[in-house]
DNA sequence: AGACATGTTGCTCA
DNA sequence: ATGAGCAACATGTC
């Protein structure tokens, strides 16, 4: 599920709840293939246990929790991750990797594919990965520019498959390239070095807009969302109709297609984008 | 049963 | 060296 603005929405979801509060004990699945290896995991149990969690920061799809004595905690939740809060006490299910326990809640990091993953950083500065994250879709680096020159370095690729590019696209996932492309009007397998110049701008607006949209409609709440984070995504969006059968163009009431441009599902609307050149 | 899933990486080939 | 395409990872669901 997670793409950059459900990560923020989960990240917020432990930060609420917890921040300020200190870890009193740590529950790791043992068959957590989370962590890169054993010791990973043992080095979570033991290292968090009485450290507070004094602030949180997402960037793409990553989180980072930073706890007290210079440790922090990076987080992936890959295809199927997510992180929830349960109350004191709660026994870890199944798909339940790491479970920090505080006094009074129990965040629970959750992946049943296990394509997540979680590792520890000890030291005064944030870990390197962290700071080799591609500047945000809604920065002053994020320029139009700057766009332009990934797209003509990728040219023979289709455009769907460079949105996923995370080094200059950080946070977009499928969903996100399907709802920005279906907006600029620019078919799926449109190669990346066709696009004119005003389509690259309206591509690089789109990515800003959905972008901004997106952190506004699911993690722009304060309060914990009931299970579905989707409830709150209007209908004008082609997120709710793309897995729909028969689903049709929220914009042209024509219907939308679906098939597999640069290795992923991708949904579009034929009567709004189409291949030029 | 079989296809497929909102992600990433590492391999092959041009 | 660089870019494009694809299998692989693990498990649940339709």
């Amino acid at each position: 599920m997670p793409e950059l603005a459900e990560v923020e929405f989960f990240r917020k979801r432990w930060h609420q709840a917890a921040v300020g509060q200190t870890v009193t004990d740590v529950s790791i699945h043992e068959r957590a293939r989370v962590f890169v290896n054993q010791r990973a995991a043992l080095a979570v149990r033991k290292a968090l246990p009485g450290r507070t969690l004094l602030g949180s920061e997402a960037a793409a799809k990553q989180m980072c929790f930073r706890f007290s004595d210079d440790l922090w905690l990076g987080v992936h939740l890959g295809m199927s991750g997510e992180l929830r809060v349960e109350p004191a006490g709660y026994v870890p299910q199944k798909h339940d990797h790491m479970v920090l326990h505080t006094a009074g809640h129990a965040l629970v990091f959750t992946d049943p594919r296990m394509f997540g993953g979680v590792e520890l950083h000890c030291g005064p500065e944030a870990p390197a990965w962290w700071a080799r994250i591609a500047p945000s879709l809604l920065s002053p680096a994020f320029t139009v520019e700057a766009v332009a020159a990934f797209l003509r370095r990728r040219a023979r690729a289709p455009i769907k498959a460079v949105l996923l590019m995370q080094e200059r696209f950080p946070g977009i996932g499928n969903w996100m390239a399907d709802e920005i492309l279906w907006r600029a009007a620019i078919h799926p397998r449109q190669p990346a070095g066709s696009l004119r110049a005003a389509e690259v701008r309206v591509l690089w607006r789109e990515c800003r807009r959905v972008c901004r949209l997106a952190l506004a409609t699911i993690a722009g709440r304060g309060d914990y969302l009931p299970t579905s984070l989707n409830a709150h995504i209007p209908a004008s969006w082609l997120f709710l109709h793309r897995w729909t059968d028969g689903g049709r163009c929220p914009k042209t009431r024509r219907p939308l297609c679906r098939e597999t441009v640069g290795g992923r599902t991708s949904c579009w609307s034929p009567a709004r984008q189409k291949l030029h050149r």
